[in-house]
DNA sequence: CCCTCATTGAGATTATATCTCAATCATAGT
DNA sequence: ACTATGATTGAGATATAATCTCAATGAGGG
């Protein structure tokens, strides 16, 4: 079993609650994929493998893995919410174009910097954040 | 009438369109208040003013607004999107607090001159960009 | 005055996500 | 091993925002 996979288990049990197969299945979808994934995403590819996990089971254990600090659920501005693993992946914002659909990664440790003063300025206890930036890639910018 | 709305009809009419009373009493509504409004809000309020705009219009119309650029689309992490007009108010960032709700604003020039940076250097073409960071207030935060 | 095309409204429709509840399953206590 | 308790699951119902459809209306140009 996968490091992060483990590491939901220990989650999951500390927490009281059962570290069911099922569980286990979204887990290991969402640890093997280094790409976005969205909620219908982990369902169908779990289907393709044989997997019978239902569409409830799927939200609710991407709800338990953003809980569990492992995986970040990501607005990126489309109809439907993305999640992404954390491990291996420092924290990082969104280049999301607009015509292709394409979204890059990039960092900027000063941008964090930065929020983390507006927040003490503000008296406000940050939890989380998202920077995306939209616009077009070098790509479709070209034509 | 306001600037805005006359700024608005300038718009309509260049592209073509038809400056109606419907897609005026939209755009007043939404200059008028200086708060996060979201579309079924923003119908409502006409509602009450005895102004019989359908949903429909309501939608259509804020994606006008948006277009014009006059009125900027703003998604807080909560189910529906929320509009705010832009005269007045110089680009800014939020912290929404994920307790009451509170939407606070901030400016914070540096981060906007570092965003410029990363998309040169991925060659990115920007349009826009949204910035939230979630927490909790600090009212919130003292309970 | 007519023709064309934009616009509107009411309701149907789409799509994501959540909720309900009966059936199943795991675990602890006896 | 047996039972009671509570967690978990799945199938489908439900909620909700937003978009779409299409007939009817309205505006403006020729």
């Amino acid at each position: 079993m996968k490091t992060e996979t483990l590491q939901f288990k220990s989650y999951i049990e500390e927490k009281g609650l059962l570290f069911t197969p099922e569980r286990q299945s979204v887990a290991e979808e969402v640890f093997s994929s280094h790409d976005h994934l969205d909620a219908e995403k982990v369902l169908k590819s779990l289907r393709v493998r044989g997997s019978k996990v239902s569409r409830a089971t799927v939200y609710r254990t991407l709800d338990l893995l953003v809980e569990s600090g492992l995986v970040e659920k990501i607005d990126l501005g489309e109809d439907r919410a993305a999640y992404e693993h954390i491990a291996g992946h420092p924290h990082h914002d969104h280049l999301v174009c607009l015509r292709c659909g394409k979204v890059q990664e990039f960092e900027e440790p000063l941008i964090e910097q930065l929020q983390e003063w507006a927040c003490e300025k503000a008296s406000f206890k940050a939890t989380g954040h998202s920077l995306n930036i939209y616009g077009y890639c070098e790509n479709c910018t070209a034509k």
